[in-house]
DNA sequence: CGTATGACGTGCA
DNA sequence: GTGCACGCCATAC
């Protein structure tokens, strides 16, 4: 039984390049799909280089939030092939 | 143990 | 389409 927080970073560093979950998604293939509240805290709180949070977007399109600032999160995401427009995500 | 917070989601105006 | 308010879970204090 590990952490909930685990889980989630299990599921980010999976993501393949050039593709993005969104918190919804990430918290049920974590295992607690109504959970996707938590996943957004533990990515925030979470200052680990070596998961890619940053492929982690909003439901409704939105590239959402980043430690590093959300202008490195659109930077990243469009550098893997990802489309932003004025804030969002392929729309 | 109880309260408050947060990179959210959905509903309604 | 946009903005505000409420509800939700896990974690931190």
């Amino acid at each position: 039984m590990v952490s909930f927080q685990e889980r989630v970073f299990q599921v980010v560093k999976k993501i393949p390049p050039g593709e993005f979950l969104t918190y919804k998604m990430v918290a049920k293939l974590a295992g607690r799909p109504w959970a996707w509240r938590a996943v957004g805290n533990i990515l925030n709180k979470n200052k680990n280089p070596k998961i890619p949070c940053h492929r982690v977007i909003r439901s409704n399109g939105r590239v959402g939030g980043y430690n590093q600032g959300m202008k490195k999160k659109i930077y990243l995401l469009k550098k893997e092939g990802i489309i932003i427009k004025h804030g969002k995500v392929a729309c």
